[in-house]
DNA sequence: CACACCATGACGGGCGTG
DNA sequence: CACGCCCGTCATGGTGTG
């Protein structure tokens, strides 16, 4: 019904309506809705107190009446507007719900220690330790963790009339569910516990094993961010999960399919240039539709759930993988989430060559018969050794032209460990840094000199986009930003999206680039100046420093955000990793959640102004 | 000598594929 | 089930600098 708003391919884009706002409350589609609300206390907070307060007191005063916080009602007044009594009691009610499920009081034990509330106290604490008082966010989060307003409210009494005629495991599961637990955690919790276990014991045992994975943060109120606006859907929409996942069960399709997305094979994402079997359409979620487009990348090879988790909080939008060997002559499998256009989407040009032959001719020369390779293995932070080329050189000068097997096995699976090509005769050599940035899609030299050394070279190339396979997917801005955009880049590294951007033509106005490696700003800063960029190049060190208020600050300044383009680390994603891959919540992995942090307060100011 | 910086090499396992 | 892949981390020693 509302698939023109959704499916139609952007082709007519209009964001900038006033009216986005109401669609945005009156039909909130996904978890998006409670971290929306979450932000938007950020963006509100300073005015709160000040503003919210002495004008519309009458207004004030009603709610209040009504047995609603003072914050709750600034957030739905600063949300709704004055005007809208009616709108303001739905998202007042909308609060409430979310709160009440939020926090059962079984559960307080658990939510003390979980990972979700660990990170917050080491953000604050970094925050209070970099001397910024930045932390209005984290503390809006907190908040609305802790301060839960439910004497307030009194509601789920329908689940008893509901469920009373279910059986005692069914009635359990559904309790937990109603809790915010996945009918499938809730499962797993009852087959280990057994089916005699108490709801305290199961959801003791879910945290224990969440904590244990140290997946999905934020996992308490992930589930009730699900479509919910007054308490009977909620319970509604638990009772038909629980019939699906019944159905699922009988049929024995529950533990493949419901877990994890699927990696496509060919990993060519909605297409790419070369293959003539192209998706043009997509619909999107409703909450992901913008502005401001947004793009972000990490590796394909994620441990289990993380794309998952990823993909809920970016809205619901499903991964597009690719890898990038289809670009170049190296591979790089990485999932994008973007609500980009995908129609009549074009390549950097020339191609780039999409063999090691044509990339590096030089080597064709040395390469022997044996070593089938024409594509480079991912290009990564680190280069093979000087002592591993020197044995396979010894390996093979014992030989002649024709070393046995297990010798050619063995200097063919070093080779494709660390990427080495053919130079000289028995001779096998890494990668140099121009020819990564050749590969890459880089200038010759972006990296070179000013200061950087050899090793953090590989390692910032290593770490970036693949410039041809990002162009691509933002070749459909070239139409519809005509004039140049206004980008906000966040882990920017070496400006993979700026570079891709640049090469298609398509003007830098503003670019705000958060980086932590000062290296990486130079090498920025520096391709800026030589690009002759016309537009302005803002520098930020740190993604945590990036509050409501700097947001507001840089897009009243120049109009708001076209494109927020990030690749969040991947130290603890990275099956290269083998001391700390952790995952999503790893050290640095969970800066993805600074991404959606940030992108969704952009995403409030746009639709707000 | 203290210190910062740089290069080097040893270190498996999860997960997807055929 | 065997195989192949993977935006990495850490300790250590060398080198340069004051």
């Amino acid at each position: 019904m509302d698939a023109n708003a959704s499916g139609e391919e952007y082709e007519n884009i209009d964001w900038n309506t006033d009216d986005e706002l109401e669609i945005q409350n009156i039909a909130p589609s996904s978890h998006a809705t409670l971290a929306s609300l979450n932000a938007q206390t950020v963006v509100s907070n300073g005015e709160a107190s000040s503003s919210a307060g002495p004008s519309n007191s009458n207004l004030f005063q009603h709610f209040l009446g009504m047995g609603f916080s003072e914050q709750l009602i600034a957030k739905a007044i600063k949300e709704n507007g004055e005007a809208n009594t009616e709108s303001i009691l739905e998202s007042l009610l909308t609060y409430s719900v979310l709160e009440v499920e939020d926090s059962p009081d079984e559960l307080n034990s658990c939510h003390l220690n979980s990972p979700q509330q660990q990170q917050q106290q080491q953000q604050q604490q970094s925050c209070v330790e970099n001397g910024e008082l930045s932390s209005d966010y984290d503390e809006s989060v907190c908040d609305d963790l802790s301060e839960s307003d439910d004497s307030s409210w009194s509601g789920g009494s329908e689940v008893a009339n509901n469920t009373s005629s279910l059986p005692k495991h069914e009635k359990s599961l559904l309790s937990l569910a109603n809790m915010g637990y996945s009918i499938e955690e809730a499962s797993a919790a009852m087959e280990r516990c057994g089916p005699e276990a108490s709801i305290v014991e199961l959801t003791d045992f879910i945290c224990a094993a969440q904590m244990a994975k140290t997946e999905a943060v934020f996992f308490e109120d992930e589930k009730p961010k699900l479509p919910l606006r007054v308490n009977g859907d909620f319970k509604k929409r638990k009772l038909y999960d629980l019939e699906i996942w019944k159905t699922k069960k009988r049929k024995g399709i529950l533990s493949e399919e419901d877990e994890g997305l699927r990696l496509p094979n060919p990993m060519i994402g909605f297409g790419v240039p070369t293959d003539t079997h192209v998706i043009t359409h997509r619909v999107l979620p409703d909450a992901a539709i913008g502005p401001p487009f947004f793009y972000y990348e990490n590796v394909a090879l994620a441990p289990k759930g993380v794309w998952d988790t990823i993909s809920r909080f970016l809205y619901d939008v499903e991964p597009e993988f690719v890898d990038s060997k289809y670009f170049c002559a190296a591979a790089r499998k990485r999932g994008y989430v973007h609500n980009l256009p995908i129609k009549n989407r074009f390549p950097l040009l020339p191609l780039p060559p999409r063999t090691v032959n044509d990339a590096l001719p030089l080597t064709k020369r040395w390469w022997p018969e044996w070593d089938k390779r024409t594509k480079l293995n991912c290009l990564q932070t680190v280069i093979g050794s000087a002592k591993l080329t020197d044995r396979i050189r010894k390996a093979l000068e014992k030989w002649g032209d024709n070393p046995p097997v297990h010798v050619q096995k063995f200097v063919l699976e070093q080779c494709r460990k660390w990427n080495l090509v053919w130079v000289g005769k028995n001779k096998v050599a890494p990668l140099e840094p121009d020819e990564v940035e050749m590969l890459l899609g880089f200038p010759r030299n972006h990296t070179r000199g000013g200061g950087i050394s050899r090793t953090d070279r590989y390692k910032s190339l290593g770490n970036s986009f693949q410039v041809d396979t990002v162009a691509y997917h933002l070749s459909v801005l070239k139409d519809i930003f005509p004039n140049g955009i206004n980008m906000l880049s966040l882990f920017s590294g070496i400006g993979g999206a700026e570079v891709a951007l640049h090469r298609l033509g398509i003007p830098l106005k503003n670019v705000v680039s958060v980086e932590i490696s000062e290296a990486n700003r130079d090498i920025v800063r520096s391709w800026w100046e030589q690009t002759n960029q016309k537009g302005n190049l803002i520098h930020l060190a740190d993604v945590q420093q990036l509050n409501g208020d700097r947001l507001e600050q840089f897009m009243g300044s120049f109009g708001g955000f076209d494109l927020i383009v990030g690749g969040s680390p991947c130290n603890n994603l990275a099956g290269s990793n083998r001391v700390s891959r952790d995952g999503l919540e790893g050290e640095h992995s969970s800066l993805f959640y600074d991404y959606f942090r940030i992108l969704d307060i952009v995403k409030c100011i746009m639709n707000n102004k």
